[in-house]
DNA sequence: GGTATGAACTATACCGTATAGTATAGCTAT
DNA sequence: ATAGCTATACTATACGGTATAGTTCATACC
């Protein structure tokens, strides 16, 4: 019969490829990503990227699809509801913040699907659907439920905490505003925490 | 004597030019924009862009200032902060939030200046300077001297207005949200006035 | 164990097109 | 007359994608 690789030894291949990708794509863009630079990045033949992808956008597609899955997981994956609401939002807005700050592939991904989302909506959605709209849930479901919030609106709610982290991230990270428009994390977060903790329900 | 065009006509083959770059590069990013094809939109010839701009990195960071400079102009330009503090701050962020829905050019910077922001990042802090910044520094001001507010930390309270703002931006029109996380951005407005106003200073 | 098989790989060259930037020559309006 | 322009052609390089020819290696059979 024909022999056959193993399963798992294509996956590694496909895996080994995106892994190159990844490199290039994260810091140069989609138009500035040749698939020559992902061949060598990948230590692997240009054409065995078109064996495994049909084209530089099947490629850039399904590396996309693969970052915003796992980033997720990293994010709040981890995250335990159980303290008081006080502890538990200073904590995942400084885990979210940590996490970013301390990555530079989670800044360049951010600055990636932020720049392509006008040629690749459906990316750009996958991505919301990934990340923001599964933290949203997460946060309202919890500020719905805690006896000891009373909120008026848990998704807008849930909107106001998660917009303030990310603006934050995105002003200061990826916008490169630390040094010129400096304000300490933990400052931000207090305030934030505090402002939703202590809502009156007036 | 020599003959000599007037300065303003000088100016007006610059602003042509710029015109011109404004289409193609906000749509199709930096690496995906030609000189030729900036070129014909501008009416001009290829040669007319580089005695007015030293190359393309060069007509790209004149295209970014100038756009920077006016759209600041027009979101926080005609603000007036005379009346009641919820209505001042509801009418602050609706404007800003019709602005970025309504202009779909506007859309596109944002996604330029955020998919730029790694390779350009002086780029990324002029914008920080000449938008997000300012709104701090007025918003910070209102709530440190508004006589009926009571703001613990006026800076931080800007950056939390500021940042839901454009986090619901973000996600709704750039990142094509409103389809499948859809959220009226009255209801969300109306949450953060409400936070904000009647934050309770314990 | 040895050997043939065939899928997946590599290296390299190639095609047609497009790029950033320059050179040349001629036009236009003051 | 001349500064500033246009049109066009050019150079050298790079791109996405394909073609060719040869290599590796797990399997199937003897």
């Amino acid at each position: 019969m024909s022999p056959m690789p193993t399963e798992s030894a294509i996956a590694e291949k496909r895996q080994q490829i995106l892994q190159g990708a990844m490199e290039i794509f994260l810091h140069q863009g989609y138009e500035g990503t040749s698939m020559d630079r992902v061949a060598t990045a990948a230590g692997v033949s240009k054409i065995t990227i078109y064996k495994h992808f049909a084209d530089k956008e099947g490629l850039f597609t399904a590396l996309i699809e693969q970052i915003a899955e796992q980033r997720f997981n990293r994010v709040l994956g981890g995250i335990y509801l159980e303290k008081e609401p006080e502890e538990v939002l200073r904590h995942i807005a400084t885990q979210i913040l940590q996490l970013i700050a301390s990555d530079e592939q989670y800044v360049a991904f951010f600055r990636l699907i932020m720049g392509e989302s006008g040629r690749f909506p459906e990316l750009a959605q996958l991505f919301v659907r990934a990340l923001p709209q599964r933290a949203w849930k997460v946060l309202g479901n919890y500020f719905a439920t805690h006896p000891k919030l009373d909120i008026a609106n848990p998704e807008a709610t849930a909107r106001i905490f998660t917009g303030t982290v990310i603006s934050y991230a995105i002003t200061q990270y990826i916008l490169h505003g630390e040094q010129i428009a400096p304000m300490p994390s933990d400052v931000l977060i207090e305030n934030l925490v505090h402002l939703i903790v202590n809502q009156s329900s007036s």
